[in-house]
This record gives C-alpha cells, structure tokens and sequence, in this order.
RNA sequence: CGGGAUGUAGCGCAGUUUGGCUAGCGCGCCUGCCUUGGGAGCAGGAGGCCGGGGGUUCGAAUCCCUCCAUCCCGACCA
C-alpha cells in the first residue's frame, strides 16, 4: 500500500475522511439524461446522490452532511421554542388509520403492506396518527399541555409521480412537530411561535422565501401557511401583493379576489338562440358574437364521487379545482368526460350551458351569479344562447367562489393588482384544531375536572426538499454554490501540483491550522491536473477555495476566493485563518 | 391514472428506417510514459444477457407481440 505523503488528519488518526481522494465523491463531466431541473442534475453531477428507483435516492457522503446541518439548523430552533425531539416508526398499524378513518379516504398514495400474519400495514406519509395515539395514552391533564413534539424521520408516499430528483420523491427526510394545547387561543401562540421558527430557520439557510396563505388538503385543519421558496422550477403558483405594507400572498389554490362588478346597470332582455357554427372555443365564440369574454359563461363538467358536477365561470376565468372540491365535498374530482357530457347535455363539449342538463349538480362562481344578458352554449351543437340572465334562467342555489385569482387581479386586502410567481413549498404551518384528537379520543381534564379534545396543531418541512430548493437558488453555469450554513465543506484547499513538496508542505500546514480552528474543510491531494480540481470545487460549490501554487510557496501568499464571487484575493499565510473566519462568520450569522 | 418519449459498457450517445460477419464512438476506469494554474498528450488494456420474455427468420440490437423500467407534460403534496 503507498502511504500518502500529506502529513494531515487522515483515517488513521482520529477516523476523518476529509481528504478528496477518499472521499466518495463521484463527479460527472456529463450531465445525467435523466434529469430535468437544475438541483436534481447538479446533485446528481456533483457526486451528491445516486437513484436506487424512481423517487428513491441515495445520500452520499456531501449530501448527508447537508442534510444533517439543516437539520441541526431546524433542530436549535424547534428546541429552543419548546421542542421535544422524539422518534416514531416508519411501519404503522393498518387500526390507527382506520380509527382517524383516513385508512379509507387516503388513496393510493399510501405505501400499504401485510405482515406475515396478514395484518395491514402501512409506511407512515405522516403521523398524526401515531403521535395522537402516543398523547391520549400520556397525557390526561391541562397541566401537562402545551406540549411540542417532534422528529425528522424518512416519510413514505407512493407518488403518482416522483419527480425533479429530491424535489418530489417517494421517500423524503420531513422535519414534523406537533402540538398539543389547552384551547385555540393556545394554538394560536404555539403557530405563531412555529412561524416564527420557520423564518428563522429558512433565513439561516440562505434561502429567498415567502410564506402564504394555503389550503389544508388532505390534513384538514382551519389556519395555513406554506412556505414557498421562489423559483422558476417551482411546481406551485403564488400570488402576492406588490405593496410591502400590505403582504398579502397565497397559493393560487387558495388566493381570493373581489368579484368584479359589471358597470352600469342593463335591463334584462328575453332570453334567446342564435346559430354559432363551429365556434368551440371561447374566443371563437365571443369573436363571432362580437361580445368580451365577460359576458360569456364557461362550462365544465366534472365526475366526482357524488356525482356530476357542472362549474360556471366566467370566460375569462380558469376554475380553481381545489376551491370547487371543497365546495362540493367531494374527494375526487376530474373533469368528465366527453360521452358523459353528451349523455347529460344531448350536445358536445363546445356547446354545453348551464340551461336544461339533469342529473347535474351546479355550482356557479359569484362573478357569473352577477351577470346580466350574458351568453352560454345552447345544450345543441352550433346554437348559443344569448340574454341569460343567472338566477332567472338557471339556479344559482350554489354560488361560490370557484375561481383561480391570476396576477392582474385585484389584492383582496389594498385592490393593488396582484402579481403571481413559482414557489417551491418547503414548509407548511397547519392548525389542525381537534379533527385528530376528536377522532382518536384525545381529550384532557381542564381546572373544572371537564373533559375536552386536546387542540392540535402540525408543522412540517421538507429537509431534502429544502437542500434541492437551496440549490435552485444557488448555482451558476459552473455548478453549486452552497451558502455557508449549509455548506458540506466550507474550504477546500488545492495544492496545484502535488508531487511538489514545498506545494505540498505549505498546504498541509495551511489545511491543519484550518481544522485546528474547526473550519470544516478538505483537501483536494488527487494526482489531477488542476484544472481538474477547480473544475470539481466549482461544481461542488464549497464556500471559499484555497490555492496553493508555486507562487505562493515562493512569494508567502495564498490565493483565496470566494465561490460566490468568483474573484481571487491573495492572503498572507500568517492572515488566512482569520480571514476565512471572518468570512464564514460573517456568512453565517 | 391519461398523453408523449426513451431503454445499447459506470456516464453521454451512434447503430434500428432497409435484419447479415467479431456491436461502435467520446468521457470515465486500469497499466506505463509524459505533463502540472481551468476537465492535457502518447501507447497499451479491461469492461456489453443491445431492459426482460415470447415469436418471425438460415440469421434479430434491428421486424412482430407482450411485459417491465425510466424520463417528460397534465390532475395531488413537504
């Protein structure tokens, strides 16, 4: 066996693996096929993670350390507001998701299994379940409560499809706490705390964020907020007010607007049938009547569990589905398709209105309820109706708000038009009141000896998904370029040459005064030219980059630079510790 | 789950249309020489159930059937 001649902290001595050529870091001069969005292929380039199926990877060395500083990032804040890290199992009980009823209405999502006894099992996506049934157990009186717990643990969810590497995979690092209060009063304090902890900690990671208003989903729960990291891969559309003063933001699902109020009054006319021929689309029929897609009522049929379901907007709108679900009740919904809205209509898609469908439940968005003299397909191929006036014509005994809020309309708090970017949702704040404790029977004794749910609430982030959404964020055409919080390394000294000693002597010292300081850095002693080696720092993406050359053996100064920068300063060696300090220092606070 | 595409060496690809000898190229890997400030050069070498199964054929990476996997676009979620 050769020995290596750099005289630093290897394997044996103290068990540190900080030189590069034992470091299992298989960079890739190619970029992998396979891989669409930036994270997912500098990840995989940069010798971060390897794919063992679709949606399942592994973490290799760098990756892992990553993962474990935002963890430890996350876990000084949970603590410090009263967290209490537990761990719970991946394998749960087929009876506790039964109990909660979500065994049911959960879906395929759900990784499930059978024993060897044939009891069902599933891999945990979430826990609610275990952790409510660990709480009704152990907790019996107000004087126990409030009460924060938490883990970060590997989560499971068969997704339809995994997608962008870490960003939705199948099996993913989720930090989630829960907790317990007397009253809602008390939830309230313990969200604001959580949200609270959640600027903090995707601050200190160096992340550009915006927390929003959202729905709650499948989780169910009143009071939520997402936290969206901004970028264009992002898979979720926000919306948010241009005025810092007044900050309103929400997932598109869930954005509101005022409804839009027509001026000037009409009177309303006889309702009556035109012949359109061929005009399908909206703008084919609005540019045959000569009419503004505002007056022209859009609708779409959909299947749902319950039923079929008929949607009105306006034409100028889009159907928000998440609003429209929740307004029907229904767990699935999709839209119908084309014969089922023949068989109901006795017209195709094209020509369907509002105005004698059977069988069909109808739901109308407020801005359509508000029109006058508007016009709607005939139910009868080439024919539109014209002068329907809502309400005379047609039910509006179902009248929500059903439609999808675009950039341009107006804030619902100030009316300034609002503007719309992607998000990545690397975190969400619920306020789950007492849906799980109800169901689970998790109640507490209060002053009065009387029995009541415990109010819950459940915070949850998205560790692997945050260190894709970091790097989103942070990269250039060279590769990562890692903030210093979450950095794996956050120097990398190179040699130039390594088969030059005095190279070699100056590098070494410089590298252990830097581990004696308790800079996490490492040492790049391959036998590669060094093009090779700045190529691999740049794709890597470690904070700082110590060069050691013939120069600075002969002139006493180090080339330093910053990957952010990209520019080179030259150091003194006597200087050099103090002025990464000073750096990562700076960086970091 | 619907729509589209792709599976050939560790990675990136050609070859498939029109079946034909021993399946190629670049990168990476191994050996040696040489080289050392932005992915060098020369010489030699290893590495393939051409995604699986079935069929057609004298003969299949290539044609047909079928299954599987992976990726992309739409409906769900951290």
């Amino acid at each position: 066996m050769k020995k290596n001649k750099l005289s630093c902290k290897d394997d044996n001595e103290g068990g540190f693996f900080l030189l590069v050529s034992k470091l299992l870091l298989p960079t890739l001069r190619e970029v992998p096929a396979e891989a669409e969005v930036v994270s997912h292929q500098l990840l995989v380039r940069a010798g971060f993670i390897r794919k063992s199926a679709a949606g399942v990877y592994t973490l290799l060395p760098l990756a892992w350390r990553v993962v474990k500083k935002i963890e430890n990032i996350i876990r000084e804040e949970m603590d410090s507001r009263d967290g209490q890290e537990i761990m719970m199992p991946i394998i749960q009980p087929a009876e506790l998701w039964q109990e909660s009823g979500r065994w049911d209405v959960y879906g395929p999502e759900l990784f499930r299994f059978k024993d060897r006894h044939g009891r069902d099992f599933c891999l945990g996506p979430t826990h609610e379940e275990i952790i409510t049934d660990l709480v009704r157990g152990e907790v019996r009186s107000y004087k126990q409560l409030p009460l924060l717990l938490y883990q970060i643990q590997n989560k499971y969810r068969d997704e339809r499809r995994p997608r962008f590497g870490l960003m939705r995979g199948r099996e993913f690092i989720m930090k989630d706490l829960y907790s317990f209060d007397r009253d809602e009063d008390g939830l309230e304090i313990t969200y604001q705390k959580m949200f609270d902890a959640y600027t903090r900690i995707f601050s200190r990671c160096g992340l550009r964020f915006r927390p929003v208003e959202a729905d709650s989903g499948a989780i169910g729960g009143s009071d939520t907020h997402e936290f969206m990291v901004l970028a264009e891969s992002g898979e979720a559309v926000v919306v948010y007010c241009p005025s810092d003063s007044c900050g309103y933001a929400a997932n598109d699902e869930k954005a509101e607007s005022p409804v839009e109020i027509e001026v000037g009054q009409q009177d309303q006319r006889p309702l009556s049938r035109v012949e359109t021929p061929g005009t399908r689309t909206v703008e084919q029929v609005t540019e045959f009547l000569g009419i503004s897609p505002k007056k022209l009522i859009k609708t779409i049929f959909y299947q749902t569990e319950k039923g079929l379901v008929a949607a009105l907007v306006r034409g100028d709108r889009d159907i928000n589905e998440v609003k429209l679900k929740k307004e029907v009740g229904s767990l699935e919904l999709e839209l119908a398709n084309p014969q089922r809205v023949e068989e109901v209509t006795g017209s195709s898609v094209g020509f369907v209105g509002p105005i004698g469908i059977k069988d069909t439940l109808l739901v109308v968005d407020q801005e359509v309820a508000g029109l006058v003299n508007a016009v709607a397909g005939a139910n009868q191929v080439d024919n539109h109706l014209v002068d329907i006036n809502p309400g005379r014509d047609f039910s509006l005994d179902r009248t929500a708000d059903i439609r999808l809020v675009k950039a341009g309309d107006p804030c619902p708090l100030c009316g300034k038009a609002l503007l719309e970017a992607r998000g990545i949702e690397v975190g969400q704040v619920f306020k789950l009141g007492t849906k799980y404790s109800s169901a689970l029977n998790a109640v507490y004794s209060d002053q009065n000896g009387q029995e009541l749910p415990i109010v819950m609430g459940c915070y949850g982030i998205g560790v692997t998904r945050t260190m894709a959404a970091s790097i989103e964020q942070n990269n250039d055409e060279n590769g990562i370029v890692w903030p210093v919080s979450i950095a794996p390394y956050q120097v990398v000294v190179i040699p130039v040459n390594i088969k030059n000693i005095d190279q070699q002597t100056m590098a070494s010292r410089v590298y252990n005064k830097l581990l004696a300081t308790g800079i996490e850095a490492v040492m790049d002693d391959r036998d590669e030219r060094p093009g090779v080696k700045f190529k691999d720092a740049d794709l890597v993406g470690y904070p700082v980059r110590v060069t050691v050359g013939g120069k600075a053996v002969s002139s006493g100064m180090l080339e330093v630079s910053i990957r952010k920068k990209g520019d080179i300063e030259m150091i003194a060696e006597d200087e050099i510790v103090r002025m990464i300090s000073d750096f990562i220092n700076k960086e970091s606070s």
